[in-house]
DNA sequence: TATGAATGAGGTTTCATTCAT
DNA sequence: TATGAATGAAACCTCATTCAT
């Protein structure tokens, strides 16, 4: 019975409840969790208060969501299995080029400096992410290092012990990025690639 | 006058000063900023509500003036100048050694943290934390870098331009305690030595 | 829609509003402004404490609403221009009979008596005061006085400079009122009569 | 044993307890009881907080005692009889000037305003002041008048039963002068003497 | 479903008063 | 006597949550 003009009212539903989620992440992001008033939520997703209680227990559920969905996206991207041919170095530069224009600078950047910095309280949530992201993140990272081990095109064979070393620069950045971004920008790309020289050796120019 | 039994009024009230700052550092790193309660916080010092209020202005004094006074001490032992004899890879590993026995998983870890956490919340605390610290730790770090490069050492050149490489996996240990320490320790020391591996060479076992 | 039982919800909000401006002009006038606790003008008014909020600003917020919606019934009524004819003894007498009447030991007394204790702190008040009060009324009285200096009512010529004259008494009246109200009593009419028998001369007896 | 280089300790503490009574006279003119900080008295006082309590019972008997002490010199001088010679008009000329002069636009002036914003709240300092200021002012001013209408200087009889009225027009003055001074002077000398004229009769011009 | 006025627990801050020195 | 650090009750104000419409 639905026509596009009037869009039924579980689509309506589900509009307002993802504009609730836009609203109280941009607020959990430039306020803190505790911080955050769900009037201002409210007010900012164009809805009542009383509506955003329709849709989540409490704030603390509000938030909780919030952090598993904004990170869905992320997750379905950098999980993606790299196709087997290719360089490790290749690959990697892909990685970094990605993770550098979709995250550094931008909402998901929010996004996880929000975890890292409410993480610590909301157990639930590290869980989460530890379990859905940085597991997998680090399996994956390990097989291309185990690749590029056996290939030889890398010689540290204890980076396969730490995965996270591949990635501590683009963290750094993120965080770099939140903390003196203003005052001091970071190029992220380019540090990003003086570390993938220290672990494949320095690239001839072009 | 004083006897050490009874010590003198400005020493007592030196003492509550600093009860208060470690009472409040403990509320805001389990809770951060805005969560704490300074009714807590007197409690745990031992103190009554108003008595904070005779050595700070507000909550937030109490909060600006604890991350700078805590993190003094962290900024003289980081910032003494490395003697100019030895390798540089050994004052490095002696750095990490450092950093990670007095950081990583101590009170001063937490700090650091807490201004991961709370920093872009307060624009003066990331200012004077880059002027002290960060900048500071830079500018060392990259002196010890240029060392390298001209005695050989190192041979990526980018390096110099940036240090943060270098201590990178230092700052991810610290996030990564606390956020998923409990549930997946990391060996931040040997995470550490890989790092070097990459930048010096693997090192011969000793 | 709404029925007599069941008020809309704006008229229920309007009636709170007006409740809460009762409950709070008389704690203001039985302790002063600084000595209200906002907690027992909610009680009187049968509100949260929180309620007030949505009314008003704040504690200042409501005290300068209050003076203010407060005085315009008192305005209107004696700005009205007193018609043409008649002589001015008899109009000043109609103006003391409603000042007494509805003014000294009223619900405005109280007003005037909070104005008086309270408006060199609120700068705002009074200025409110004397552009929508006094000066209104002083011109009205400088007016009546000009007529009977004409017609021949009134000899002092000085009285047109200084309306305030006219109604000393009746201020003189209402401050004694609280003050000492209720250990000696002051017939502010007869007093109010003897300031007008020394303006027009002794009334015959009637 | 007292030389006067070192007045003794009894003179020492008057000259406290007088400082500490001007001090607090002056900040509860400007704020009222209620929102006067002992703590501001002291620092004016030039004392600490707790001297204060060595001197009053607590910030209800210092208010007190102050009305009582700041008023003893005003009682004096205007409860002097006056001598018996010479016209009654006279005399309430020499009276307006006097309190015009000493009292309008001065620290008496001040405690005036004070007693009528917070009398309603000190009964003991209500009756205090009527007893020994205006039921004396008024006996006084009454035997006055009771002199002028015996010498056909005064013509409304009625005037005896309302001795305030000769004073109404400087009490409206000091309140005046309070509340709209800044904003609009007036000039009570020729307004009393307005009022003067009302009573005897237009003095001719000299 | 959606609203937003109302609630009231709970937070920060103030300040009269005390008391060890 | 004089001090002023310390106390803690009590004030103002906020905001997550509820619920009648």
């Amino acid at each position: 019975m639905d026509t596009a003009v009037s869009p039924s009212r579980a689509a309506r539903a589900a509009g307002r409840r993802q504009a609730i989620i836009e609203a109280a992440l941009a607020e959990f992001v430039a306020r803190g969790f505790a911080a955050t008033r769900l009037d201002d939520v409210a007010k900012r997703a164009g809805v009542a208060k009383g509506t955003i209680y329709l849709h989540f227990e409490d704030k603390k559920a509000l938030f909780q969501e919030l952090i598993r969905t904004a990170l869905v996206p992320l997750i379905s991207r950098l999980a993606v299995p790299p196709p087997a041919g290719g360089s490790v170095r290749d690959k990697l530069e892909n990685f970094a080029q990605t993770f550098v224009e979709e995250v550094v600078a931008t909402r998901r950047g929010d996004i996880v400096r929000l975890i890292v910095a409410e993480g610590s309280r909301f157990p639930s949530i590290a869980d989460f992410y530890y379990r859905e992201v940085v597991s997998r993140g680090m399996a994956g990272m390990r097989a291309l290092i185990d690749r590029g081990i056996k290939s030889g095109e890398i010689r540290a064979q204890g980076l396969a012990d730490f995965p996270q070393i591949v990635i501590a620069p683009a963290i750094v950045a993120v965080i770099w990025h939140g903390l003196f971004g203003k005052r001091a920008p970071l190029d992220a790309s380019a540090m990003f690639r003086v570390q993938l020289d220290l672990i494949f050796g320095t690239r001839r120019a072009t």
